[in-house]
RNA sequence: CGGGGAGUGGCUUAGUGGUAUAGCGCUCGCUUGGGGUGCGAGAGGUCCCGAGUUCGAUUCUCGGCUCCCCGACCA
């Protein structure tokens, strides 16, 4: 591709909305362009690493088995009614109506669509399994779009759903599936995990994310370092802790004034007791029932962890007047103590952490006074212990119990088994061997294709611009020519002829511009390998040849170009 | 959805109760030619929209729209 001809609008300075590093990039580099919130257009250049990374998707799951198609991004809103998503959805569905008032969504995801799709056509065991994929535009009406093209409204994803006769035919699927996800982003060149992760309103039973792992990464990632379990620290299961050595002795309660001291923070600092001896209350709001949460001090609730023990659809923090009726007292002095009697019907529930706590501080229900010497057991008994809180640094991991480490990623992939949620909602049965009618077991597994190449930027760039990895890079070769007639250019049209004909990606800036100005635009676009030709070696029947991450230069003869260029490039991955 | 901030040529911005600044980019000429060359001449703006205050508003006030940040939310 010649640059005279081609479009790459690049930019010194970024837009000022550009928030991270890779967004700033793909504005410079001329990749993007911004239409509204979280909708942008795609130039030529990020165009090309789409299909870069969507040839490689598509390679691997036909390998794996997988058929491509191709589903509506309009969809009716009976679709969605059928399976139930059209009342829980929220907000981020976007709707609208047509000209004869009938409702329709932009497509989020796909599996109404499709499991209607596999329902009409398919009936028998014998079908199955099958497994479909497509790429699409997809529209989430995000609250909050940033990031760039991280978390756009509009987005370009695959999505793929396998539709199995049987439990054991399902898990295949799902495996064979994750198999191909591993392949694809290690051809991606991805540092990356794949970790438990929960099920969001996609429901089913289990799923994994695929994290690219980057410290600017939106999730926090727990790794055990020992059996390798992983899981979104938002999913993260905690091993119990062991009760306490037994040697402290049990001291009797006593009340404390402790005017206006309402956070742990001012606590610890007032009462000169470390945070982990503080028993916390907080008063969420689970589809309308209040419930008491105790942890200690220093935990944060984790609220999927609550929602999914209470089996809520919704747990919020409730409000100040919440608990001044529970408790009598201002929120910040809210505890167990004597709460069974105030507040009979609300549930009290405790992380696993507060029974290992002896002589503790908590709140007395009654403004600016704290109680010591609190006692789980003794003092309180909470309906239920379970495992509540967040995972922090010093808990241990559930299979092994050795302690968590923990890092941040991308979430770039998404595996769902999702089980008969859709098939048995929207009537995708088929008769098996006995004549029985059964729901078809299903799997869903997503790519987000455009997240995949922020991730790849925000993975791999250096001051100067992109380092795309070799799969993902628009082109394989910049050849620069420095001068824009004469022998130089000459030389540089016919060896872009050449490369271009042995099948080399190859932009070829033949600008009118300064030299400086190509090499900047080279290192800001990426391009793995670089050649130029000019007039200082152009006598000595050289060339200069650097690979993007390259510290310096060599310089090859022209004789040698394609057996050097042979060893660096490996021309079955070249377009 | 709560809290905060901002909208000034394509991009980044200065500034002001009397219609506007600079850099980059763009056009033309010369210059330069291995890391955003230098000089000169230009083009380009309803200062987000609407209302109000005022002799006069881009500037102050109110409303709206859009964007950004923090939080909540989220395959």
């Amino acid at each position: 591709m010649k640059l005279s001809q081609y479009y790459i609008p690049t930019l010194k300075e970024a837009p000022k909305d550009a928030d991270i590093i890779s967004a700033k990039l793909m504005f410079r580099a001329g990749l993007i362009r911004k239409t509204a919130s979280g909708v942008y257009e795609w130039l030529p250049l990020g165009l090309r690493v789409i299909k870069k990374i969507e040839n490689i998707i598509r390679e691997e799951l036909d390998k794996a088995g997988c058929c491509e198609v191709w589903l509506p991004v309009v969809q009716p809103q009976e679709l969605w009614e059928e399976s139930g998503r059209w009342a829980q959805y929220g907000k981020e569905l976007l709707r609208f109506k047509d000209r004869k008032d009938s409702g329709f969504c932009l497509a989020p995801t796909a599996e109404e669509v499709i499991t209607k799709m596999v329902a009409k056509d398919v009936s028998s065991h014998k079908q199955l399994p099958l497994c479909f994929y497509q790429f699409g535009t997809k529209f989430r009406d995000e609250i909050r779009p940033r990031f760039g093209v991280m978390r756009a409204r509009e987005f370009y994803m695959k999505d793929a759903y396998s539709f199995a006769a049987d439990e054991q035919s399902a898990n295949e699927w799902y495996q064979k599936v994750y198999d191909a996800y591993v392949k694809i982003f290690e051809r991606f060149g991805f540092k990356f995990k794949a970790v438990e992760a929960d099920t969001g309103s996609i429901g089913g039973n289990f799923s994994h994310e695929f994290m690219v792992l980057a410290q600017t990464g939106e999730n926090e990632i727990s790794v055990c370092p020992q059996c390798g379990y992983s899981a979104n620290t938002e999913k993260t299961e905690i091993q119990p802790p062991a009760a306490p050595a037994a040697a402290e002795t049990l001291l009797e309660p006593r009340e404390v004034s402790t005017p206006d001291k309402r956070t742990i923070a001012e606590l610890v600092d007032f009462l000169k007791q470390p945070p982990e001896k503080f028993i916390k209350m907080l008063i969420y709001n689970a589809d309308g029932n209040p419930v008491a949460v105790l942890l200690r001090g220093e935990d944060e609730l984790n609220e999927i962890k609550l929602r999914k023990y209470l089996g809520a659809n919704e747990a919020a923090k409730a409000g100040a007047d919440t608990y001044t009726d529970i408790t009598r007292s201002a929120p910040g002095f809210a505890g167990p103590l004597g709460f069974k009697q105030k507040a009979p019907a609300v549930k009290l529930l405790a992380d696993n952490y507060v029974k290992t706590i002896v002589n503790g501080v908590a709140g007395a229900n009654n403004t600016d006074t704290h109680v010591l010497n609190v006692n789980p057991g003794r003092d309180f008994e909470p309906d239920a212990y379970a495992d509540l809180k967040l995972a922090s640094a010093g808990d241990g991991c559930p299979r092994c119990g050795a302690k968590f480490d923990f890092t941040r990623g991308i979430e770039v992939g998404h595996t769902f088994k999702l089980g008969t949620k859709y098939s048995a909602a929207m009537n995708a049965v088929f008769l098996d061997e006995t004549q029985q009618s059964k729901p078809m077991i299903m799997g869903c597994y997503g790519i987000g294709v455009t997240r995949v190449l922020a991730a790849a930027i925000e993975q791999s760039h250096d001051d100067n611009g992109i380092i795309w990895p070799t799969a993902l890079a628009p082109f394989d070769i910049c050849l620069i020519a420095l001068d824009k007639e004469g022998e130089v250019k000459q030389k540089a049209d016919e060896i872009y002829t050449r490369l271009t004909a042995l099948g080399y990606g190859v932009l070829y800036d033949d600008r009118d511009e300064r030299p400086g100005v190509k090499f900047k635009d080279a290192d800001l676009i990426g391009i793995p390998h670089r050649l130029v030709i000019g007039r200082k070696l152009l006598p000595e029947g050289k060339l200069e040849y650097k690979a993007r991450v390259a510290p310096k230069a060599d310089f090859w003869t022209f004789d040698e170009l394609e057996e050097k260029l042979n060893k660096v490039i490996n021309i079955s991955n070249a377009r």
